[in-house]
DNA sequence: ATCGAACGTATTGTACACAATATTATCGAC
DNA sequence: GTCGATAATATTGTGTACAATACGTTCGAT
């Protein structure tokens, strides 16, 4: 027994059984962006605890954080519900992309360096294999992806909170609005981009990401919502 | 006895004992946006708990609300904090106000009305007077005020949420950082903005915005931080 | 047969008690 | 007298039990 009362290991060894709090409230955030769970769906705590394996308490401040950022709507004695976006607020969404990305793109073409273009690449390319797999959970999850990636590498914790409060929404907005014929993003606009960005033209850059958020936006039917419910224990299966 | 069950009178009178959640929170965030509460004060739950005359989960909920938009720290077994932001966190939130405010200013010149127009020389005038009356606390209050409004007119529930966060962060930052002898914002700049508003001239307005957080920024001294503690009772009397 | 009211069930909201942990104070050794 | 270990205290973390509320169902009346 050496003398190391605050090894992390023992720590984990000690008590193995308690579910990590951000670990349930990533769980639930992958399964929104890789829609296994619909906009919509109800969030009971007691299911939620025997999926986890967690305490009430627990799962309660992580539907309160999910409630924050908008990701969940809590309605007071009746529990919590995934979010489902108005077309007003998914207008609003893509309004507030069009302001903040522009800007995360500049300041990025300044700040990366060739590691940081690599990783965007290798997104590009993990999105574009999911794409000939046709596996459109990956893909939409991907599209997501790089998009944070982009405030990442500029190296600003806020802006990055703020785009992926961003993402996770479109992800709803796609789910609930999407016209099923053409898959959210086209693939090659996120590599036209990257490459604007490798050649370090920043305004070509922005030029075509405005373009690209266009188009998502316009891919959609902000008209007639779909209402899908699932069961919630096998979306976490 | 009308039949209406669900009036929110009878409800309020039917308890009245309990705090509504978003009150404790309300009063906290005004707490820190009028420099009551200083960055770095431990908050105890206990203390909070009579206070308010809540119950623990309440509170405990609020303070995880106030952790998700870093306006606290939460450090597990040791309780929550008011944040005290780096340098470096300091002069990330200035690169996002650059970034999105100017966006803020483009987009309301074109949705203003002259009511709008309006609430804005209020706030403007309100804190003018504040000024003159050497009320610093309010001075500081109205001037992030100022700046949410912004956001709000202009309609955008996202953009006003970022806003606000934004705004409370600075009151920290200025907290912490402020070299005392110029108070925050020169009261004209808010003003010269309004204006450029009313004439339509967003580019102008952009302008203005941007020299005017340059100004903030620069009137801090990035380095030194004063770590100021108080009692927590008697800030809220 | 349809509508409305009372009841039963499921779920959330709240309170309390206790365990785990960190902080402070006390005591002893060098 | 200073440093380190140990005990006391304060505070957070967790679990459980119960109350309040909303929802679905059954029953009865028209």
């Amino acid at each position: 027994m050496s003398a190391s009362p605050r090894g992390p290991t023992v720590k984990a060894s000690r008590r193995p059984r308690i579910p990590p709090a951000d670990d349930i409230y990533q769980q639930i955030v992958s399964a929104i962006f890789e829609h296994r769970l619909a906009p919509g769906t109800r969030l009971v705590e007691d299911r939620l605890v025997k999926i986890f394996g967690a305490n009430r308490n627990r799962i309660r401040s992580v539907l309160a954080r999910l409630a924050h950022e908008q990701l969940v709507r809590l309605e007071p004695n009746r529990g919590a519900f995934v979010a489902a976006p108005s077309p007003r607020e998914a207008r609003e969404i893509f309004e507030s992309r069009r302001l903040i990305e522009p800007g995360v793109v500049r300041r990025l073409v300044e700040v990366i360096d060739s590691r940081g273009i690599e990783q965007l690449r290798a997104l590009v390319h993990d999105e574009a294999k999911a794409r000939a797999d046709n596996d459109r959970r990956t893909i939409i999850r991907m599209s997501g992806e790089f998009h944070m990636a982009l405030a990442q590498l500029g190296g600003n914790t806020f802006l990055t909170k703020t785009m992926r409060e961003l993402s996770s929404l479109t992800c709803l907005i796609i789910f609930l609005y999407d016209a099923p014929s053409i898959p959210s993003c086209r693939g090659d606009e996120h590599a036209e981009i990257t490459e604007a960005i490798a050649s370090k033209d920043a305004e070509r850059a922005v030029q075509l990401m405005l373009r690209h958020l266009d188009h998502v936006e316009q891919n959609l039917a902000l008209q007639d919502a779909k209402p899908v419910g699932l069961a919630l224990e096998q979306v976490f299966a």
